[in-house]
DNA sequence: CAGTGGTCTAGACCACAAC
DNA sequence: TTGTGGTCTAGACCACTGA
C-alpha cells in the first residue's frame, strides 16, 4: 500500500468514527507532514483522496474542513403527470422552484443517450431548450433543465423555438398540433458534473449529480423531445410510494 | 486560470468533440510536459482531472485511455410489488441477479439516513443483513444490498438476524407476525463510492453510485427495515413509466 | 495581514503489465 | 523486457481569505 493509502485510510476512520467532528478541521498539512514523515505532496494526495470522496472540503486560510452532509431534500416522482391552467407539471414537490431566466435556445451536439432516443446521429446538432430552476428569493441555482428537440418536432412546430412557446408550453403545443394525448416516461441515473454544471450549481468536489431523463412520445410512440434534467445528489433524492399489488398476493 | 487547468481543458474538448476517441489513449505524460512545456507534476494535475471527471481511465504500459461509456442498464421499478412463490419483488428486471454468497450477518454503524429512520441514535450498533447480487455465471457483482433491521424488530423476531430466514425471507416473516400488509417505499439518490464499493464493483475513478433506499413500514408506520442498495451509475439507470392523470385533464 | 492551501519545478526510483 | 504511469522528495513562490 503506498505511504498516501495509509494516511488517507487513517483520516477516514477518524473522520467516519467521529473523532473530527464535522465542521471542524483536519490538521494543517505541515502538522501532517510532520506526523507521517511524509513530504508536502504525499500529503496533499493523501488528502485530495478524501475530497474526492467528498469527506472533507478545502477552504483556504481555515484548512481542510470535514464536510457535514446537507438534509436531502425529496422531490416525490408523481407516477401520475398532471396538469393546471399553467401547464403540465410531474411532481409534486417542484413547486418552489422557478426558471430563473428566459429559456436560452442554442443548437447544441447531442449527448449519446440523448441522440439515440431522438434518433439522430452521435453528435449531431439538435436544438436544446436549456432552463436553469432555483430559488426565485435567493437566485440560487437547484436545477438544469435541457430539453433536446427532435428535428422532426421543430419542422413541425417552429414555435417550439421559440424563446417563449405561449400558454401550456411545448406540450399544450405538441398536443394541439394533434399529438394528444402525449406520452411520458423517466429514467434516473447519475454521474460527475461537468465543470460548468458544478460552477452552476455550486457543487463541493466529490460530490455527483442526479440526472432524470424524461422522454416525450406520441401516442404512435415517436419521440417528440428529451428532456434532461440535472440536480446536486447530495441536495435531493427522489421518492415513490409501493403500491401492493393485492390481486397477486396468496 | 491555473496552467494545469488550461491543459485540462484543452485535453477534455478534444475529448468532446471526438478527436481523441475513445479507446485511444492521450499523448504519453513526456510528451504532454514538451507540449504545454509544463512540469511532470502539472501535466499530472491536469489528467487527475479528467480521471475524477470519468472521461479518462489510465492504463500502466498502455497510457491514458479515453473512456466509452458503457450502456446502462435499465432498471424498471416496479409501481407495486409483485411476490411469487419464493417472496416479494420489486423490480421487473433483476431476476437476472443473484445472491453470490449467503448473506453476512454484522452489526454496524447505521449510515446517518438510515439511523434517522430507524428512529436509533446517529452511529450507533444496527444488525445489518448485506448481500452481494450479481451474475451468477461470470461471479461479477452489480450490486451491494444492505438490509438494516429495526432493534425492535430483532428483538421480537430473531429469526431475522440468522443467515437463513427460511421460506420468503425477512418480509413473510415480519407478515406472519402479524405485521401484514407491509408497506413500502424507495427513495433514490447517488453518491461517490467508499473505496470497499469500487473494489466490489469494479468501478473506475470517477464514477458514482446510485443508492436505492427502500423503507419497510408495518400498516401503523413503524419502521422495521431500510434496505439500501448501492450499484454503479455508470451501469444502471432506474426508470419508470408515468401514468396521466386522465380525469384531471381539461 | 498572516497563515492557509494552490501551484509549480526538477529529479529520482518503483511497479506493473502489455508487448 | 521495457515503457508506461505511480510514488515520493525538497524546495520555492503565489493567492486568497478569514482571524
Amino acid at each position: 500500500m503506498a505511504r498516501w493509502e495509509t494516511i488517507t485510510g487513517e483520516l477516514r476512520e477518524a473522520i467516519i468514527r467521529g473523532e473530527i467532528a464535522p465542521g471542524t478541521t483536519l490538521p494543517r498539512e505541515t502538522d501532517l507532514e510532520e506526523r507521517y514523515g511524509a513530504s508536502r505532496t504525499t500529503v496533499r494526495r493523501a488528502v485530495e483522496e478524501l475530497e474526492a470522496e467528498g469527506l472533507v472540503e478545502k477552504v483556504r486560510r481555515r484548512g481542510t474542513v470535514v464536510r457535514r452532509s446537507p438534509a436531502r431534500t425529496r422531490l416525490t416522482r408523481s407516477r401520475r403527470v398532471y396538469r393546471d391552467d399553467i401547464g403540465y407539471f410531474f411532481d409534486r414537490t417542484a413547486q418552489g422552484w422557478r426558471a430563473l431566466e428566459t429559456p436560452t435556445i442554442t443548437r447544441v451536439p447531442a449527448p449519446a443517450d440523448v441522440a439515440r432516443l431522438l434518433g439522430v446521429e452521435p453528435g449531431g446538432d439538435v436544438t436544446a431548450r436549456s432552463r436553469i430552476m432555483g430559488e426565485p428569493d435567493t437566485g440560487e441555482a437547484t436545477q438544469v433543465a435541457v430539453s433536446y428537440l427532435s428535428p422532426d418536432a421543430v419542422a413541425e412546430l417552429p414555435v417550439l423555438a421559440e424563446p417563449d412557446t405561449g400558454p401550456g408550453g411545448i406540450y399544450d403545443r405538441m398536443e394541439e398540433a394533434g399529438h394528444s394525448p402525449l406520452e411520458w416516461e423517466e429514467a434516473i441515473s447519475a454521474r460527475m458534473p461537468s465543470p460548468e454544471e458544478a460552477r452552476l450549481l455550486a457543487l463541493a468536489p466529490g460530490v455527483p449529480v442526479l440526472r432524470i431523463v424524461r422522454t416525450t412520445r406520441t401516442p404512435g410512440g415517436r419521440v417528440l423531445e428529451v428532456n434532461a434534467t440535472v440536480l446536486s445528489a447530495e441536495r435531493f433524492e427522489i421518492g415513490y410510494a409501493i403500491d401492493r399489488d393485492t390481486s397477486a398476493t396468496p
